[in-house]
DNA sequence: GCAAGACATTGATCGATGTCAATGTCTTTC
DNA sequence: GAAAGACATTGACATCGATCAATGTCTTGC
């Protein structure tokens, strides 16, 4: 198992880290494994979904907390629970200003899973 | 929410269905949400993602289900569990050829949850 | 500074899930 | 057909996670 391989369309040496092309990467190791799990178990649930898609195609790429609680059918703290889930697997970004918390999607992170997935 | 949208670079009408795109998607709906779930929650775990990484990548696209115990640390059973939530969720393909079961990964599979992160 | 409002946190409950030992079901071989 | 071996299934247990009511912590107006 090489500590790095060779891209073979850019002919550059590429580190074997956990943001490309993790599962065609060579043994995938216990750090990065638990990495992705965590990212992609922000993921498994219905509401946070929802919570993503709602926040990603809102006017302005940002949506206030305050506007999330209604379209997901669940309590405040519950979607609470779940945007912090959010924030915390660096999918979704958060801004305090003033009272109202406002959340917009972070594409770096998404880009980076999509590309675990390669 | 539209029911169709128009594929900016390509100028064709392109359907609103789980398969593509479904964070930018308007309106995620609950049945795409809960699909979108369970097959995400199927690479919310290391073990599950290390297998996947080692089917992906193992010789000719395929590997024996015996090979797989001891690169993963866990008991024939867990094992043998992780395999089938991984065939359940699609993202690998089972074919049993005598005594031995082969897996492979499904790239179809893989394909569809990396545009539905975009 | 007090009341109101927007989110966050806490505590409790309950179902889902990872794990393994024991056992079952096939297939191959002698 | 009996024995051996490769996976799968079952049952039990412990932990994790989704959910909500209650409460806490801010900020804003008056």
């Amino acid at each position: 198992m090489a500590a790095r391989t060779v891209n073979r369309t850019t002919g550059r040496m590429r580190p074997s880290i956990v943001c490309c092309g993790a599962i065609q990467e060579s043994s995938l190791g216990d750090a990065s494994a638990a990495l992705l799990a965590t990212a992609f178990a922000a993921l498994a649930d219905p509401a946070r979904l929802k919570l993503l898609n709602l926040i990603a195609t809102a006017p302005a790429g940002e949506a206030c907390a305050c506007d999330l609680i209604e379209p997901i059918g669940k309590s405040q703290p519950t979607v609470s629970h779940h945007l912090k889930v959010l924030t915390g697997a660096g999918l979704i970004l958060r801004e305090k200003r003033g009272v109202w918390a406002w959340y917009r999607a972070n594409p770096e992170k998404l880009a980076q899973l999509r590309s675990a997935l390669a």
